[in-house]
DNA sequence: GTCTTCATGTAAGCCGTTACATGATTAA
DNA sequence: TTAATCATGTAACGGCTTACATGAAGAC
């Protein structure tokens, strides 16, 4: 099966809400889809290119000032190309953990002791930026989009809880 | 700062137990490392022969029968970039999470609930096959290694437990 | 006899990252 | 006036996957 390139979902996916620029969805995935997507710098604006030229987006330029700017807004058919990919089955990502793969090869506990470490500290770094990011999602005036993120977003706190309390129990 | 190749270093964790093969390597994973880390197919070989120009490897032709095989070693020089990896800061993987991307997108309830049972079918198989693993660890003979690794099983059986949990309760 | 496993690769091509580039506007 | 942010890209390179290939040995 051929590999496809799902930054344009992504993409497809942060213009259903209405249209944006590049440098928009950029930043935009940056405060919301960093933590389980992140798309380099380089990716979104040639894509949006693609999309374009495949009719799954609009472009219209814009000027604010003299500043130029590119504003894309999803078409019918990109809407219906994202809806598929929704509904398609989600593929299973390779599994590559660089972390579970040096203590599978680790034999003295010190080593193993070091490794847990460098790993709880990561675990309660993100901690509290998951909480950070719940306490800003609380103020949130009620809707469906905020119930699901609000869920999702505490199954995450929950996977780390849990790492934690595996990390320190040694 | 340029990423590097990781599998190089799978791979002389692989032999750090003893000479092997390209095939008996893969296979190894295959039954090992599948859950946290999977290499395809054809990386294999082709990253045996660099390692063997550059050292790190000593590759020798050994006749079964008449079959060939070539079997490769772990050298001093490979030993110390195994260690030397192993002490290194982890990076972190990029995160790229499709189940979560789509489920960021989610409106209705009616397509969040499809997602999640089709998570749940795959976490589910995934535990099963883990239980299995535990058990068959379970009766090894005891060693650091075995306690590393049964500590490390124990901990993705936890994370999936509560997978499960979460998308049971809606 | 045929299927599975052992055993070892090559080639094409997408994917994705890092580094490199450029220039305007606005806040401090 | 200087730094940060807005805004948009190109180029090079390496990583990784899929598909394609081949052939022997042993199991059933």
């Amino acid at each position: 099966m051929r590999l496809v390139n799902k930054t344009r979902y992504a993409i497809l996916g942060m213009l259903l809400e209405g249209p944006s620029t590049g440098y928009e969805i950029k930043s935009l995935m940056g405060r919301s889809t960093v933590y389980f997507w992140r798309e380099s710098d380089s990716t979104i604006y040639p894509m949006l290119k693609v999309l374009a030229e495949e009719g799954k987006v609009l472009s219209k330029i814009v000027y604010v000032g003299k500043k130029k700017k590119e504003v894309f807004s999803i078409t019918e058919t990109g809407r219906a190309e994202f809806k598929a990919w929704l509904k398609s089955p989600t593929g299973s990502e390779t599994p590559r953990n660089e972390f579970l793969l040096k203590l599978f090869f680790v034999t003295d506990r010190e080593e193993m002791m070091r490794l847990f470490q460098e790993r709880l500290a990561k675990a309660q770094k993100t901690y509290e930026e998951y909480k950070k990011i719940e306490a800003r999602l609380e103020n949130l005036i009620d809707s469906p989009q905020r119930a699901i993120r609000l869920k999702a977003l505490r199954y995450g706190i929950a996977h780390l809880a849990l790492e934690i309390l595996w990390l320190k129990e040694e």
